[in-house]
DNA sequence: CATTTCCTTACGGGTATCCGTAAGGAAATG
DNA sequence: CATTTCCTTACGGATACCCGTAAGGAAATG
C-alpha cells in the first residue's frame, strides 16, 4: 500500500474526516495534510527533496481565498505544479464537480489517476480509489461512471469549445473568424463557424445560439 | 440561547464537526442532525407535534442524490417546508454558495436570518451567526458583507429574470412577448421587449444577447 | 489515375436582432 | 386642469443570423 499521502483540502472537517477514515481502512502509515494550495506544493518539494517523497495526492478542486497570499489559487494549479516537479506521483481528486464532461477533462488533460465526489458515500468511494489506484487502475466515482462508458456525448473538438467562448464573450460569426484567420486557426470563413455552430445546435438539440450557450455552460463545457 | 437546534447537512463529517463547535462554544445543549432533508423536515414536525419545537434550523442548500426516494431535494425546499409549518423558527443557510445575488435572494425570498460561506473560517462565523440571529439581528459572512452594502449593482427585476430565463431558453423575443401576453405579464410587446434587454445590455456592458445570457450565468442570476 | 467522400468556402433569400425615431397614454407635478 | 415626465408600443432601416444550395479542393479509396 501507499506509504506516504498528502491530503489537500481546506476544510478541516473533511480533511481530518479524510485522514481518519485512510488511517483507519489502509495500511497507510503517514498521512499528512494541506489546508492550502501552496503549502500543498511546499510540502511535496521538501519531501522530494528529503528522498522521502509522498506517492499520493489527494486534493480538492477549490479552495477559498483567505487573507494569505496565494500563488496556486485551484486544486488544478496545484496538480499541474506537482507533476511537472514529480510527474510520477498518483493523483486523486476529491471534489464536488460533477459535471462528466469537466471530470473527464481532468484525466485527459491533468492526467490524474482517481476521481472522487463529495458525498453521502464519498468516503467510502475514496478508499476504493486509493486501492485502485494503488493497484495502477484509475478510478471514477459510481455516479460518473455511466456517463463515461456509455458513449452518447457528442465529441467536442477543442476547436469547438474555443468557437463557443469566442461566442458567448460576444464575438459576431464574422469577428470570431477573423480572430481565427489571424491565429493560423482552420476552418476560418464565416459560413464554416455558420456550419460548424449549426451542428452543435444540432447536437444539443438548441433553438439557436443563446440557447447553446446557455446549455454548453450549464453542462460545464465553459 | 437556542435551546434546540437541527443541523441539515448531507456529509456526515461536516455535519458532526458544526455540532461539536456548537456544543463547544455556545451554551446550546441539544443539537440534532439530519443527512437528509425529508428527514430534517419530519424530525421539524416531529418536535413541534410534541411541543417541544426547533429554535434553528442551520441548512446546506446542496443535497447530493441517494438511492431514496427523495420529496425535498434541496436546503431551500426544505425552508419552504418548515417555514410554512413553523413561521417563527430560526434559519441560517451554511453552504458554498457565494454570488451575492443569489444570497440575498435567499433573505428577501425565503426570509432567512443568517448566511454563512463554507470556508476555512466558515465555523467560526457560524458561532457568530448563531449569536446575532439569537439576538434577533441578520448576519452574512465577511467576504458578501461588501457586495451587500455597497449599491453598485443593478437592480433586477422579477420581470427581468424571466425575460433573461425565457431568452436563455432559447425563445424568440416575440415569443417572450406571446408568452408574456398570455400570462398577462405587461409590458409584452416585442419593441418593450427589446427595449428592455437593451437597458439590461447596457447595464452589463454585454455586446449582444448572447454576451448577456453567458455574463448573467455566470453572475449566478440564471 | 479515376472516383468518391469529406471539408471548406461562397452566395442568396428569409428571419431575427439591433438601433433610432416617434406617437399615444398613464401617472405625477404644480 | 395644463404640463411634464415616464412608459409602452409601433415602425423602418441596418445588421447579424439562419438555412439551403453549390462550387472547388484535399484526402481517401480502389
Amino acid at each position: 500500500m501507499f506509504k506516504k499521502v498528502l491530503v489537500a483540502e481546506d476544510l478541516g472537517s473533511i480533511n481530518h474526516g479524510i485522514a481518519n477514515i485512510l488511517d483507519d481502512r489502509t495500511g497507510i502509515r503517514e498521512v499528512q495534510q494541506a489546508q492550502y494550495c501552496d503549502d500543498a506544493y511546499l510540502k511535496c518539494r521538501r519531501a522530494l527533496q528529503d528522498n522521502k517523497p509522498f506517492d499520493l495526492l489527494i486534493t480538492d478542486l477549490s479552495f477559498k481565498e483567505s487573507h494569505r497570499e496565494r500563488k496556486l489559487i485551484s486544486g488544478i494549479q496545484l496538480i499541474e505544479a506537482v507533476k511537472t516537479m514529480q510527474p510520477d506521483i498518483k493523483i486523486i481528486i476529491y471534489s464536488m464537480e460533477d459535471r462528466p464532461q469537466k471530470v473527464k477533462s481532468f484525466f485527459t488533460d491533468q492526467g490524474i489517476n482517481g476521481y472522487v465526489c463529495k458525498g453521502r458515500y464519498g468516503l467510502n468511494e475514496l478508499i476504493q480509489a486509493v486501492i485502485d489506484v494503488y493497484n495502477d487502475k484509475s478510478f471514477v466515482s459510481a455516479q460518473l461512471a455511466s456517463a463515461f462508458t456509455k458513449n452518447n456525448m457528442f465529441e467536442l473538438k477543442d476547436y469547438d469549445i474555443l468557437l463557443l467562448k469566442h461566442l458567448s464573450n460576444g464575438l459576431t460569426q464574422e469577428q470570431i473568424g477573423d480572430y481565427f484567420k489571424r491565429q493560423r486557426i482552420s476552418p476560418n470563413s464565416t459560413s464554416s463557424i455558420e456550419k460548424r455552430l449549426n451542428k452543435l445546435k444540432y447536437n444539443f438539440k438548441a433553438k439557436n445560439a443563446i440557447h447553446l450557450i446557455a446549455m454548453t455552460k450549464d453542462l460545464g463545457l465553459l
